[in-house]
DNA sequence: TTCCGTTATATTTTTATAAACATAACGATC
DNA sequence: GATCGTTATGTTTATAAAAATATAACGGAA
């Protein structure tokens, strides 16, 4: 899928970060895997989400678009609609489920 | 996870058909996962979802208890309200995805 | 021109999941 | 007790996803 709550916070550690190496650092994923999501995530899209510079001072960096923080707020505001909207649902399913061993 | 579109299907043609095998076949599933599935689903839960019997006339056979009629039904609601609730939403974000080759 | 941290990409290896194949057990009926 | 379609389970193979490893390219700055 083009959204996810991964790919939401790995665009936001961006955000807080610059990069994607040192999002990836702090969400303890290698950078390969973190920048395939930021590819997969940008072909996913019309408009791009992340925009990246190589080279430089600081090697380069990666900045999120404001689409990109639009689409995040989106996605984050559809999260909490659909949870809230099954909220009643989602605690009586819960409370038939037996105790597991293992997540 | 517990529940899902594919498992819940699953249930209802057990429900329809009477057996696993015969829903596995209805579904281009082999009996192997189907089988799985319904251990999982069974594991997963307090109650019984799915029963089964081995020998017989007719070589055995599956049941769905009423416990799993009201638990898919009330995924079903689920899916429902889940989708009602961000309906708005998914139109908007699906507005910025691109057209995209291969499903 | 050398260094640095980053983006970008290729290649290999490992792991996990799904599929495929095979077979045993069950129990009513005949 | 032989037959039948089903449940139940073991084993192997194939496929896909993830991880690990390696390296090139970029472009400012010292």
């Amino acid at each position: 899928p083009a959204m996810g709550p991964g790919k939401a916070a790995l665009i936001e550690q961006i955000d807080a970060t610059g990069s994607i190496s040192a999002a990836a650092r702090s969400m303890d994923m290698s950078y390969r895997r973190a920048w395939q999501l930021v590819e997969a995530i940008n072909l996913s899209f019309k408009q791009p989400v992340v925009v990246t510079a190589t080279g430089g001072k600081r090697g380069g960096g990666a900045c999120v678009t404001e689409f990109g923080r639009a689409l995040v707020a989106q996605f984050h505001a559809m999260e909490h609609k659909a949870s809230a909207a099954i909220a009643g649902d989602i605690a009586q399913f819960t409370s038939n489920l037996r105790a597991s061993r293992r997540k």
